[in-house]
RNA sequence: GGGCCAGUAGCUCAGUUGGUUAGAGCACGCGCUUGAUAAGCGUGAGGUCGAAAGUUCAAGUCUUUCUUGGCCCA
C-alpha cells in the first residue's frame, strides 16, 4: 500500500453512504412541554366524539365512573384510579368495542357545607343555612361547581380520555329528581321506615355531629359506681348486686341492660367489713370482674371481703337486674298518660358484649341503647327497647321519671344538675356505691368547642331485611365478577354483617328525603301521584323547590298541609351515589345498565359498590354492574401511609410538569394495583428508564422506517425475520390475555421484554449491518424494514393505553404528520391482527438453540476482550465445536456469523473449544482473530476487501452497493466529500 | 380490639397442582462500541423468599404463631 493511495481512501468517508435511522421522533421526550399541546390537538379535534363516531354500533363496553368528590385538587389516589380507568376504556376500545366514559363528580355533602359555612362566618355574614337554607345551598353549588371545573382540566392533563365537554353531577336538576326518586322507590315498596339511632349531639348547636366535626379534649367528669341487684338467676346470685361503673351518671335513666364479656373472668364477693364512709355494708355480695376487684375494693371502701373462686363472664347468660331506681318513681295517673307508668320497674338483661374489657371500671358495662354505638347495637341485638330520655335542648323528656324536664347540659354548653340529681336519687336508693372524678377524653363540637352528647334521633332507613335486599343482595354478589377475587369475600362479609342503612342526615346541602308524614299515624305518605309531582318539579327546579314551595304545593288537592310533617332531612350522600345507575347509566343514552365495570379503590366495598348494590337490588331487583375492580392505596417510598403533608407535597400535577403524564401512567401500569402501591420520586425514576427504552425503540423503528419501500412477500423473509413476527404474536397473544384479566403489570412487562430483549439486544442488532449497509432494495433488507414495519404497527398500539401521549407522537411521526392535522390518532385505530400463519413454534424452539450457541459465542468473546485481544466483535472469527449433530444442522441452515455480529464464523463437529458454558452443553467455542482486511463501510474483516479497484477500502459487497447507488462516488481525488453527501441528501432518508 | 389482605434481589414484578442451583427488566460494577451516541451491545455481582415452629422424602409454595404494613370497622 503506497501513501497515494492512502490520501485517496481518506478522502472518501463511505459512512455517508451507509443508512442510519434518520427520525424527527426526538430521543429526548420533553414531555412536559408537549404533552400539553398534545392535550390542546385532541381537544381541538374533539377526539372523544371521533371515538364514539367510529366505534358507533359496535358492542359497548361500560366502565361506570364513580364520581369523586368536588372539593379540592386531585391528589396521587385520583391518579391511579382515573388511569387505571382510562386504560381500560383505551384498551377495550382498542379491541373493537365502543368503550364511552362518562365522567362526573360528588357534588354534595359535608365538606362542602362545612367550607361554605366557613366563608360565610369569615365574610361576617349573619344568615346561616338555617335562617336562609336555598342561599346557602346556592353557595354551595357554586363552590361544587369551581371544584368539578378544576378537576376537569386536572384530570384531562392525565390524559384521560372522556365526554368532559357533558360530565354527570350528583347536582343537576335531573339527578336531584332521579335520587329523590330512588328514595321513594324505597318508600313505595316498604323498605323505607323511621327508626332511630344514637348520634353525636351539639346542644349548643342544636345539631347532630359527624366524626369527622367533633374533636377530643380532656374533661373532668363525674363517676359513679352502682350496685343493681339481680332480680333472677342462679340460686347462688341470689341476693348479690352486679356493679358497673360510668362516667355519664345522666344516662342511667335510660338504662336497659348491662354488658359483660363472656371470656373475661369474675368473681362474687362477700363484703365483712368497710371503712366508715363507705356505702356497702358487711354482708353485701357484689359481682365483678377478678383483674379489676383490687380498684373497686378501693374505691368502694372495703376493708375486708372473702371471694368465690373464679368464673367466667358466660355464667351471667340470661341472668336479670332490677335497675337501680326501680320502685322509687311513683306513678301518678298524668304519669301512666305519658306512658311512663311502670316508673324503673323492668327487667334489665345482662347480655354479653365484645366490647366489654377489664380495662377500667367494674367489668360490667351500664348499657343505654339511647346514648352510645355499642349499647345501641347491644339493644337493638338483643330487642332491647331504645328509650328516647333527652332532648335536642339538652333536657330530659317530659316521659322520664323523677327527671323530667331537668337539664342534662345548658344552652351554653355548661353541665346541668342531672348528673347531680340522678347520683343523689340512685343513693337514697341505696344503690350508689362510690362516687368520683376523673379525667379523660371526651368528645367536642369542634365549633363551639362544647361537650356533646350521645342521644337518639329519629332516622330514616333502609331495612335490609323487609324485601330480603340482604338475600338478594348477597345473591348478586355470587353473580359479580371481582378482580381480585378477594373483593367478593369482602363485600360479602360487610352485606352480610350489617344493620339497616341509615339513610337520612340532619344537613343543608343534599337532596332531601322528599317525603310527607302522617302527623296522626306517624305512616309515610305512600302515594304515586304525589311522588311524580315531586319528581317533576325538582327535575324542573332542582331539589331546592322543596325548600322554596311550601308543602301544600307538593301535595296537591288531595292532602292537607296541616295533617302532614313535612320531612326536610337530607338524604345519605352514599345513597345519592348509589344512584347514578339511574341518572347516569340509565339515563345517558350512550351507556346502560348494568355497567361491564365499576372500578374503584377498595375502600368502596363500604361505599360506593356498597350503596350501588343496595339502590340496585333493592329497586331493580339485580346489581348495576357485572363486575367489579379494586385497587389498592398508595404507600410512600417507605410502604407507609401517605402522610396529609406527604400527600400535599408533592400533587400530580407537579409531578406531570416535571416527568409528564406519560411517566405517571406507567407508574400506574407497571404497579400491581391489587395491593397498595408504594410511590415515591426514586420509584418513578425507575420507571423513567422504562420509559426510556420504549421511547428509543420507536426511536430507533421510526429512523428505519422513514424510506419508502416495497414490502417483502413472505416468502422472501429470513427464518430470523419469522422468528419475530413468531414473537410479536405470541407477544400480542399474551397482552391480549392480560388486558382480560385487566393485568396491566403483566402487558407491559410482554411489552417491554420484547422490546429489550428479542428486539433490541437480538434483531436490531442482528439487522443493522442489512438496514446500514445492504442495497437499497435487497430483498433480505426489504424483508428486515417489512418486519419493522409490523413491530412498529404492534408496539404503538400496544402502548397506547399506557403511554397515549407518547403512543400518539410516535404515531403521528410514522404517519408523516404534525400537529396541525386533526384527523388521525393512534387512539381512532385498532389493535392490528397477528395472522396464525406467524405462529411458528418449531422456529422458536429451534432459535432457542441458536440463541444458546451465541451465548457461548459472546461469552468467548468476552474472555477475548477482557484479554484485549479483541475489541468489537467484528474482530473476531470463533470456531464453534458442535457435538450434537441436529444441532450442528441447524446452525448450518443460519449465518451465525451475522447472528453473532463477528466477521467470521466456522463450525466444527469434532473437537474441543477453549471456552464453554455450564447451561450449554455440547458447545464450545475458540475465538481466532478475523482474518483478511477491515472494510471501510461496513467494517467486517473480509478477504475480498479491494476487490473493486474502484474501491480499493471497501469488500466486494459493499463496493458493488456503493458502485449501483453512489456511481459518482469513486475514489477518485478531485471529488470533495462534501459534494457527494449532498448530492444524495433528501433521497436518501426521505 | 374485630374483619379482610399483603410482605420474593436497591426498585418494579414473575414464580403453574409443594419437586433440580428462586427468575426477568431496571438500577449498580466492569468491558466493548462511538454508524440508535444524553443511545446500543456484552458481562458480573445482588436474595437465609418478613420471623419462628410444624407437616413432608422435599416448603417461596401447605398449617400455626409472631411481626411489619394497608383498607374497612369497633
Amino acid at each position: 500500500m503506497t501513501d497515494n493511495e492512502n490520501t485517496q481512501e481518506e478522502k472518501i468517508n463511505y459512512g455517508q453512504t451507509i443508512r442510519l435511522p434518520k427520525t424527527d421522533f426526538p430521543r429526548r421526550a420533553g414531555l412536559a412541554q408537549k404533552e400539553p399541546q398534545m392535550l390542546a390537538r385532541w381537544r381541538k379535534m374533539d377526539i372523544y366524539e371521533k371515538q364514539r363516531a367510529a366505534a358507533k354500533g359496535r358492542e359497548k363496553f361500560i366502565l361506570h365512573y364513580g364520581p369523586p368528590f368536588a372539593n379540592g385538587h386531585i391528589h396521587m389516589g385520583h391518579l391511579l384510579s382515573h388511569t387505571l380507568k382510562d386504560i381500560v376504556c383505551r384498551t377495550r376500545q382498542m379491541e373493537g368495542f365502543d368503550a364511552p366514559l362518562v365522567p362526573g363528580y360528588d357534588c354534595h355533602g359535608l365538606p362542602i357545607e362545612w367550607k361554605v359555612e366557613e366563608e360565610y362566618r369569615s365574610k361576617g355574614r349573619n344568615d346561616t343555612k338555617d335562617t336562609d337554607p336555598v342561599g346557602f345551598r346556592k353557595a354551595c353549588r357554586a363552590y361544587a361547581a369551581q371544584w368539578s371545573d378544576i378537576q376537569t382540566e386536572e384530570l384531562q392533563r392525565i390524559g384521560i380520555v372522556g365526554d368532559w365537554k357533558n360530565p354527570y353531577s350528583t347536582m343537576h336538576k335531573k339527578s336531584e329528581a332521579r335520587i329523590a326518586s330512588e328514595i321513594h322507590k324505597f318508600l313505595m315498596n316498604g323498605s323505607l321506615y323511621r327508626g332511630s339511632k344514637p348520634v353525636m349531639w351539639s346542644i349548643p348547636e342544636q345539631t347532630a355531629l359527624a366524626e369527622a366535626e367533633v374533636e377530643y379534649k380532656d374533661v373532668v367528669s363525674d363517676t359513679v359506681t352502682v350496685k343493681f341487684p339481680i332480680s333472677k338467676g342462679p340460686a347462688e346470685f341470689e341476693g348479690a348486686s352486679v356493679v358497673i361503673w360510668t362516667t355519664t351518671p345522666w344516662t342511667l335513666p335510660g338504662n336497659r341492660a348491662i354488658g359483660y364479656g363472656d371470656d373475661m373472668d369474675y368473681v362474687m364477693i362477700a363484703v365483712s367489713e368497710v371503712e366508715d364512709d363507705s356505702q356497702l355494708k358487711p354482708g353485701d355480695r357484689i359481682l365483678v370482674s377478678q383483674v379489676l376487684l383490687p380498684a373497686f375494693k378501693t374505691a368502694a371502701g372495703i376493708k375486708k371481703a372473702t371471694e368465690s373462686t373464679p368464673f367466667k363472664g358466660s355464667a351471667f347468660h340470661k341472668v336479670i337486674c332490677r335497675h337501680p331506681l326501680a320502685g322509687v318513681a311513683k306513678a301518678t295517673e298524668s304519669d301512666i298518660a305519658a306512658g311512663r307508668g311502670r316508673g324503673y320497674d323492668f327487667d334489665v338483661p345482662l347480655l354479653a358484649g365484645d366490647f366489654v374489657t377489664a380495662d377500667a371500671g367494674t367489668g360490667f358495662v351500664h348499657i343505654a341503647p339511647g346514648h352510645g354505638e355499642d349499647d345501641y347495637a347491644l339493644g337493638v341485638k338483643y330487642g332491647v327497647e331504645v328509650p328516647q330520655t333527652v332532648g335536642g335542648d339538652g333536657k330530659y323528656f317530659a316521659s322520664v321519671p323523677l327527671f323530667a324536664g331537668l337539664e342534662v347540659y345548658l344552652p351554653n354548653g355548661k353541665k346541668g344538675p342531672a348528673n347531680k340529681l340522678v347520683t343523689q336519687a340512685i343513693a337514697d336508693a341505696g344503690h350508689l356505691v362510690a362516687k368520683a372524678q376523673i379525667t379523660h377524653s371526651y368528645p367536642h363540637s369542634w365549633r363551639s368547642k362544647a361537650p356533646v352528647i350521645f342521644r337518639n334521633t329519629p332516622q330514616w332507613f333502609i331495612s335490609m331485611d323487609t324485601n330480603d335486599l340482604r338475600k338478594k343482595a348477597v345473591a348478586e354478589i355470587a353473580k359479580t365478577r371481582f378482580v381480585p377475587e378477594r373483593g367478593r369475600n369482602r363485600i360479602g362479609s360487610m352485606i352480610e354483617g350489617r344493620g339497616d342503612w341509615c339513610v337520612s342526615r340532619q344537613r343543608a346541602w343534599g337532596v332531601p328525603i322528599a317525603i310527607f308524614v302522617d302527623k296522626k299515624s306517624g305512616e309515610a305518605l305512600k302515594d304515586d301521584a304525589v311522588n311524580r309531582h315531586i319528581y317533576e318539579v325538582f327535575e324542573k327546579e332542582g331539589s331546592d323547590a322543596w325548600f322554596d314551595h311550601p308543602p301544600q304545593f307538593f301535595l296537591g288537592d288531595k292532602y292537607k298541609a296541616e295533617d302532614f310533617e313535612q320531612v326536610r332531612d337530607i338524604i345519605d350522600v352514599w345513597f345519592e351515589s348509589g344512584s347514578t345507575q339511574g341518572f347516569v347509566l340509565e339515563d345517558r343514552p350512550e351507556l346502560g345498565r348494568p355497567a361491564d365495570l365499576y372500578l374503584e379503590g377498595s375502600d368502596q366495598h363500604r361505599g360506593w359498590f356498597q350503596s350501588s348494590l343496595l339502590v340496585g337490588v333493592g329497586s331493580r331487583g339485580n346489581a348495576p354492574y357485572k363486575s367489579i375492580l379494586t385497587h389498592g392505596f398508595i404507600l410512600d417510598e417507605k410502604g407507609y401511609k401517605m402522610s396529609k403533608s406527604a400527600g400535599n407535597g408533592v400533587t400530580p400535577v407537579q409531578l406531570m410538569e416535571n416527568y409528564g403524564a406519560d411517566i405517571l401512567r406507567l407508574w400506574v401500569a407497571s404497579s400491581g394495583y391489587t395491593d397498595d402501591i408504594k410511590f415515591g420520586e426514586n420509584i418513578l425514576k425507575g420507571h423513567v428508564e422504562t420509559y426510556r427504552r420504549l421511547r428509543s425503540t420507536f426511536c430507533y423503528l421510526l429512523g428505519s422506517l422513514g424510506e419508502e419501500f416495497e414490502k417483502a412477500a413472505d416468502d422472501d423473509l429470513s427464518d430470523l425475520d419469522k422468528w419475530i413476527l413468531h414473537k410479536l404474536r405470541e407477544t400480542d397473544g399474551l397482552v391480549k390475555a392480560a388486558i382480560a384479566d385487566f393485568d396491566f403489570v403483566r402487558m407491559m412487562a410482554a411489552v417491554h421484554n420484547l422490546c429489550a430483549r428479542e428486539l433490541s439486544a437480538i434483531y436490531f442488532d442482528v439487522c443493522k449491518d442489512t438496514l446500514y449497509c445492504d442495497a437499497k432494495d435487497s430483498v433480505k433488507r426489504r424483508a428486515v424494514l417489512t418486519v419493522l414495519d409490523r413491530v412498529f404497527a404492534f408496539l404503538v398500539h400496544w402502548l397506547a393505553p399506557v403511554l397515549c401521549y407518547t403512543a400518539e407522537e410516535a404515531w403521528l411521526a410514522y404517519k408523516g404528520l404534525g400537529m396541525d392535522d386533526e384527523k388521525e390518532s393512534i387512539h381512532l385505530s385498532a389493535y392490528p391482527e397477528a395472522p396464525d400463519a406467524w405462529h411458528n413454534p418449531a422456529l422458536d424452539e429451534k432459535w432457542q438453540e441458536i440463541l444458546a450457541v451465541r451465548a457461548v459465542v459472546t461469552g468467548a468473546l468476552e474472555v477475548k476482550r477482557g484479554e484485549k485481544v479483541i475489541g468489537s466483535a467484528l474482530e473476531a472469527a470463533p470456531k464453534v465445536y458442535v457435538a450434537d449433530t441436529a444441532l450442528a444442522q441447524i446452525l448450518k441452515g443460519v449465518d451465525l456469523a451475522d447472528i453473532c455480529i463477528t466477521s467470521g464464523m466456522k463450525t466444527e463437529s469434532a473437537g474441543q473449544g477453549d471456552f464453554s458454558l455450564p447451561d450449554v452443553a455440547g458447545i464450545s467455542v475458540t475465538v481466532e482473530k478475523a482474518s483478511g482486511e477491515k472494510c471501510a463501510r461496513c467494517w467486517k474483516y473480509t478477504e475480498d476487501v479491494g476487490a473493486d479497484k474502484h474501491h480499493p477500502a471497501l469488500c466486494a459487497r459493499c463496493a458493488g452497493v456503493v458502485s449501483k447507488e453512489h456511481p459518482d462516488l469513486k475514489a477518485a481525488p478531485e471529488q470533495s466529500l462534501m459534494e457527494t453527501a449532498e448530492s444524495f441528501s433528501g433521497k436518501m432518508f426521505f
